[in-house]
DNA sequence: CTGTTAGCGCTTTCAC
DNA sequence: GTGAAAGCGCTAACAG
């Protein structure tokens, strides 16, 4: 009952009595060009699909020498963020008929060089990263070599790879004016990875939107060392079981805002009585915390969506520019984790 | 200053004036078993690192008929449920020397067929598949072609593929058990897809425990269609806004859950005083919702160790058994989203 | 409109 | 210890 399954083009095309270059030619959407007869056609389409037929990639892509892919590499897909740009990654790579290869680096560079490999001895098209540590030297050797990519979520100075990020510093700079002007004056700043770009940019809108209240600078509190839930946590109780903790909160992304509420919670405080928090990164459960909590929304689509447009023009060898730079807007949720302080 | 880049294994061993043979043995870990000298060896090896040579995957798999790859396909990776069961599934693979590709079904069928057709074409050893709709003929159709497989998260009546899923009816029971202590008798189970076997599990894990009390089936209301957000904010506002609403939910997952949450702020009701709530699926935000949520948690960590080392054991050639199911446990997690209410 | 065939880069058999 | 060469399945140049 089962059909006999075929093994390759050249099977089917015996089986048919027709020529492998007319298979391959009606299966690769050149009938019309080579005037192959709709009669011919449909026997060879029909019988592919009776037969379970689908092409070697392999043999394909060794002959083509390319594979109509694309690979993403992000630190953690387990992190929603991440995961909504690969979600909109796909979404656009498919309607230009790229497939989508997704690798986690797990924040760690040697993985990401791994997968960098790996994505070149499958010959993807191009790549789309969001890098992970604080070098890119392994990035722009293989960008040179003539490796289509594009770099999104960091950047580092003086890159010259395009890349699509949030608008870090705007956001971080209307974040913190949120604060100010409920009129918290001593509000800390709970970094993520020092080093890395977006953290730079977010940490730069804070002090520039401080310094524009004039706050001196002895009250900018920054500490922080990784985005992560441990990190924000640990931040968070030192801070707050400190000798004159901030009355106000600024978490750098998602994950450490996940750990200010774990250690707020664990200090028997509330939000925002005892301190206010808002937090980069907008999720679906924010609203719906204890307190709902004020975020800045990074729009992932849009930065999947640019970057797939860039990194195919690249593909399609369109001129460039190598030290392109796109920044996508964030937007404000206001919620109810600020407290208005008095004057 | 920049390397000179090698295109393949002929420049490689062309330059080093040696073999291609000799070349492809110790790339291949083979240099043992074919004696070849330890100097040769290192020249090899040295100069592959130096010139960044990574052998074509595209020759390779066409030449051996396999990838040393396993596909993954999940309705939705911007789930943190299934995002975490792919992490898992890496960390795994990559232990067994295998590269995870990963694709997103976008919980539609044809999708999933489109995908299960690439990997093939792209000549996986394996697939592993959170399968979705209520038809699994095209799954068992590759398996049976010979396709190493196993499915995860759903399963379907009488399906002969190997199965790792949660106890979901052992948690559903747990979790209704939760209500009844707390002396709920009007408890709607907010279902998601209904044809879908984790489902039906968790509705029968739900009936099961309302008979246990004694509680008439009239009193079960049971309604839903979709493991969605949407659909969870729907059936709750309909249920909620009824002639008489009930005293507690049961989200059978954690997107419904946040659809409950939606609905009951959309009323101006809260948790637990106005309802309560308990949902399949732990997040990490769970705990700091308002209200803390009670919650099942699934062992995602397991499912995706348990899925690989079945497949790998299919893929070594390992004689199965077709049917098995492996039911993983579940854990509850009491917090404070149920009312103690009174006798 | 259709077919023959070289060759993509690799592994491995067979030969020395 | 090492190497020459066949052949994996496909596409496209060339040939009708």
């Amino acid at each position: 009952m089962d059909q006999q399954s075929i093994k390759n083009i050249k099977e089917l095309a015996s089986k048919l009595n027709i020529s492998v270059t007319t298979v391959s030619r009606v299966l690769n959407g050149k009938a019309r060009q080579y005037r192959i007869s709709k009669k011919t056609e449909k026997i060879v389409r029909d019988a592919a699909h009776l037969y379970g037929y689908s092409p070697n990639q392999f043999a394909r892509g060794l002959k083509l020498d390319k594979s109509e892919s694309i690979g993403v590499i992000v630190p953690d897909i387990s992190n929603p963020f991440f995961a909504e740009i690969v979600m909109s990654i796909e979404k656009e790579s498919k309607k230009k008929g790229f497939a989508v290869l997704i690798g986690n680096s797990g924040d760690d560079t040697e993985q990401e060089i791994t997968l960098i490999d790996h994505f070149k001895s499958r010959k993807v098209d191009g790549i789309i990263v969001a890098a992970v540590g604080i070098t890119s030297k392994h990035l722009e050797e293989v960008f040179e070599a003539g490796m289509p990519m594009v770099i999104i979520d960091r950047t580092f100075p003086g890159l010259k790879i395009p890349t699509i990020t949030s608008d870090n510093y705007g956001g971080a700079y209307i974040a913190t004016k949120q604060l100010l002007i409920n009129n918290h004056k001593k509000i800390a700043c709970i970094q993520g990875l020092n080093e890395s770009q977006p953290n730079t940019e977010r940490v730069k809108g804070f002090i520039d939107a401080m310094q524009s209240c004039n706050i001196p600078d002895k009250n900018v509190i920054v500490t922080g060392d990784q985005f992560s839930i441990e990190s924000g946590y640990h931040q968070t109780l030192k801070l707050l079981k400190g000798d004159s903790p901030p009355t106000a909160l600024f978490a750098l992304n998602n994950l450490i805002a996940l750990g200010v509420l774990q250690a707020v919670s664990e200090l028997s405080l509330s939000i925002p009585g005892d301190v206010s928090l808002i937090s980069f990164d907008e999720q679906t459960y924010s609203a719906f915390l204890n307190t709902p909590m004020s975020t800045i929304e990074q729009n992932k689509e849009k930065i999947g969506k640019i970057s797939v447009e860039k990194l195919t023009a690249q593909i399609a060898g369109m001129e460039i520019d190598k030290g392109m730079f796109v920044n996508v807007e964030t937007k404000l949720h206001e919620r109810q984790s600020i407290k208005k302080m008095k004057k």
